[in-house]
DNA sequence: CATATGATTAACCTTTTGGTTAAGTAAAGT
DNA sequence: ACTTTACTTAACCAAAAGGTTAATCATATG
C-alpha cells in the first residue's frame, strides 16, 4: 500500500479510538509508519485529514442505511433485512459509530447526504401507506425507532453491557438475539 | 453564587461543549468569571474537574432512567410516563446526553450504577413475565429498544433534523409527536 | 548523463496548553 | 491587633503539539 492510504487509514483508526481533540498527529504517522511531514505533504494540516476521515465514515455509516431503507424491498422483508445487515455491518467496526456520533455535535454532515434522506422519506411514507396492514403511524417515528434500536448498543455499549451482564449474556449473544426479536417488536408496533 | 460551584458549573458547560479534550482550562476560568489558578485552587488538575462533571452528568442521565424503569409503576404506565418525562428531561439539555455518550467510549461509568441496574433487569423481568397480556419477550431487549428510542434523536440530532425537516416538521414538533406515538408502538409489539 | 519530479526524512520552530509559584488583598473570626 | 480563610493576580515554566524547512532519495524522462 502507497504512504498516502496507509495514512488515512492510520488517521481513521486514531480518529475513532481517541476522538479529534485527542488524536496526535504523531501518532499518525507512527501507526503509519511515515514521518510526521509526510502527513502534512499529503493533507494540508489535521482539519484536512480529519475532514477527509469524517466525511468517508459518515457515508460509511449513514448511506448504507439510507440505501437499504429506500429500497422497493417489501417492508417486513425491508425491516429484517436491514436489522440483520446493519448489526452485522456495525459489530465489524464497532468504534465507528461511536466516533461518528460524537464528532456529529461538531461537524456538518456532508451535504449530500441531504438528498437521498428525500428520497427515503418519501419511498418509507408511500410504503407505509400504500399497505393496509399497518397502522396510521408517522413514517419518520418508525425510521428513527428502527435505526435508533441497532445503532444504540453500539453507542451505548458500556451501559447494555452492563444490562447483559446482570442478565448473565454476553454482548455478542445479545446481537444475536436483537436481530431476531427486534423486527418482531417494531413490525407487531406497527401492523394493526 | 461561590466560586468554587461556578468553576464546575462552567466546567460542565465547557465540556459539553467542547468536549474532554477540546475543553480548554482558561475558557473554563473565564467563563467562571475567575482566575485560571483558582481553578486548580479547587480542582487538582483537568482529569479531576472532568472526573467530577463526568460523575454528575452519569448521574443525572442514569439515575432517572433506571429509577423510573425500576418503579413498580404498571408497565403501560410506566413506558408511557418514561418516554414523556425522560424526552422532556434531555430537551432540557440537550447537549448532555451527547456529551454523556461521546465520552462514555474512553470512560468508564461510576461504578454504582451497576447496582441499580441489577435491581432494574430483575424488577422489569418479573413484571413482563407476570402478566400474560405481553408476549414473550426479552426483557433486556425491550428495555434498550425503549431507552434507545428516547435518546437517539438527541444524539443523532443532525441525522434526525435532516429527517423531520423534509417531512416538513421541527425538531420540536417530532419530539411531542414521539411522546405519543412510541409508546403505542411498543407497547403493540410486545403484546399478545 | 543530467535533471525534473514526487516521496521521504531529520531537525527545527512556534504556539498552545496545563500547571505552578509567590506575592498580595479583603473580609471574617478570635 | 493578629490570624485565618477565601480568593486574585501576574508572571512563569515545561511539555506537548501542530506545522515548516531544507536537504535527500528514487525514479522516470528528455
Amino acid at each position: 500500500m502507497e504512504a498516502k492510504e496507509k495514512i488515512i487509514q492510520s488517521a481513521r483508526a486514531v480518529f475513532q479510538e481517541k476522538g479529534k481533540n485527542g488524536a496526535r498527529m504523531q501518532e499518525i504517522a507512527d501507526r503509519a509508519e511515515v514521518n510526521k511531514a509526510l502527513v502534512h505533504y499529503y493533507y494540508k494540516n489535521k482539519e484536512t485529514l480529519f475532514q477527509e476521515v469524517f466525511k468517508q465514515v459518515s457515508v460509511e455509516t449513514i448511506v448504507p442505511l439510507i440505501e437499504i431503507l429506500s429500497s422497493e424491498m417489501e417492508l417486513e422483508e425491508k425491516i429484517q433485512f436491514f436489522v440483520n445487515s446493519y448489526i452485522d455491518r456495525l459489530r465489524q467496526n464497532p468504534d465507528m459509530i461511536a466516533f461518528m456520533v460524537g464528532e456529529l455535535q461538531r461537524n456538518n454532515l456532508p451535504f449530500f447526504i441531504e438528498e437521498r434522506v428525500k428520497k427515503l422519506i418519501d419511498q418509507f411514507s408511500k410504503q407505509l401507506q400504500s399497505s393496509d396492514k399497518y397502522k396510521v403511524v408517522d413514517p419518520v417515528q418508525v425510521l428513527t425507532s428502527v435505526i435508533a434500536a441497532c445503532v444504540f448498543p453500539f453507542i451505548a455499549k458500556p451501559l447494555v453491557s452492563s444490562l447483559t451482564d446482570v442478565a448473565g449474556e454476553s454482548f455478542d449473544e445479545y446481537l444475536e438475539k436483537r436481530k431476531l426479536e427486534l423486527p418482531k417488536i417494531i413490525l407487531d408496533g406497527i401492523k394493526k
